[in-house]
DNA sequence: CGCGACTTTGAAGTAAATCAATGGGCGTGG
DNA sequence: CCACGCCCATTGATTTACTTCAAAGTCGCG
């Protein structure tokens, strides 16, 4: 179950070829390269424990990995999937403090960990760099807020139908099909829903014609039941 | 009901007052406060409407407001309660998007409202102020996790002591003694509880023992209790 | 002193968590 | 290539406790 780490000097091509380095700097991508470290993770494998102190910026480079928080009956609630060319552990490194959750690998994964120090160094030179961390931890405080009202509504189908109204696309019609972000599990727990509960839903909704299941692909045949489960209470479309 | 605009060549004045600028340099206060408007709120009355576009920073100069989330059954959850000294909509100016909650006056209120493109200006200045406006998103982004954590725990009484133990100071004792940030409506719309239940849950408390409450003041008398109803909620990595 | 808002308390209904067991899909290993 | 085993998903039955509706009580304020 341990991670491997692999040989920095390959740092730099693979943040070359990572999206979330896309329009950087290379001056810059050279000098965050130096500090960096490139390590896989098996499935399950937890890489970050609450509590631990982030001394890096973490990228996920292939796989995915989930951030959670442990709950008093064993299950867990995540926070966030995050997915190729994403990252976590901004606010942590920027405010220095322990992080408040758990990070476990979905499937077997490669992150990049980006030297904190050297981040904030880049930062404090560069206002425009600075701003784009700036943007970068506020849409993710505005995803928590689309979250926040996720699981804040009080039946589960609402919550169901709230998150698969998430996914329409700005200009989707009554019907549009989009993929699970990650098992019906951990959708579950991001929703703040036992999995049969999730399970159940589904499958009233599917029973209802509402939508149409398979596997991890979700089709929304008619989003207009799922809006009316939802009494006037605008959903902002979210990018996907 | 209609807000109510004070004159605002005040502005810099009130700046130096409120505790939210200290610390800022002069000049910036300066230029700032040129763009700067203070406005009165009734108690009640909704500063910003759900969708709503952020053309100013909002800090709270005097009273308190809620930010919250409406939900289908014609109850909210409160997101953040914002004091004196605090603010709130920066995450909505940086990223230019619709407020996705709403704001509502517990009290009366005045609030400073700091024009966001005159901000932007400064962050893009200088780094350090930059710097300054990740460290209070970031801030926040980890207080919307720990309220997250709250929620999060299935049942009321969890939720309750889970809220009541994050006011604990770090080096206090069995006990402690704490003001609610605002009222028990309130305070049980932001933990996710009907105020009912809210006050159940305090009762039983109460009459166990572990607290004792007058008004808003919570007297937490045997703190272990109520950590004892928070089992193992950190778990030591014993998986080698 | 009386009104309104907040809080508490009571009773009932309901929905979700939980426990339990089966089924299905996939990767692994034979 | 097939068989096994594991993990994920589904389905059923039960229990719990939270929401909801209702009403009385309390507090602060005008």
């Amino acid at each position: 179950m341990n991670s491997q780490s692999i040989a920095p000097p390959q740092s730099l091509e693979v943040m070359k070829r990572s999206p979330y380095f896309l329009g950087w700097d290379d001056q810059r991508l050279a000098r965050l390269a130096r500090g960096s470290r490139l390590t896989a993770y098996r499935k399950g494998e937890e890489l970050v424990h609450k509590g631990d102190t982030l001394r890096d910026l973490q990228i996920v480079i292939q796989g995915q990995v989930r951030v959670a928080l442990r709950l008093p009956n064993g299950t867990e609630r995540v926070i966030e999937l995050v997915g190729r060319g994403e990252s976590f552990g901004e606010a942590c490194l920027v405010e220095d403090t322990p992080t408040p959750y758990h990070v476990i690998a979905n499937v077997n994964s490669r992150l990049l960990a980006i030297d904190g120090g050297a981040l904030i160094a880049e930062m404090q030179r560069d206002p425009a760099f600075c701003f784009q961390m700036l943007k970068r931890v506020s849409k993710r405080l505005l995803g928590m807020l689309t979250d926040t009202e996720v699981c804040a509504q009080r039946s589960g189908t609402q919550r169901v139908a709230c998150f698969l109204m998430r996914h329409k696309p700005d200009h989707a019609s009554e019907s549009f099909v989009f993929e699970l972000p990650a098992s019906k599990r951990d959708v579950a727990a991001k929703i703040g829903l036992a999995p049969e509960t999730f399970s159940r839903v589904l499958a009233r909704l599917r029973q209802q014609g509402a939508i149409r299941v398979q596997g991890r692909r979700i089709e929304i045949k008619r989003s207009q039941v799922l809006m009316d489960l939802l009494p006037r209470n605008a959903i902002p479309p979210a990018a996907a």
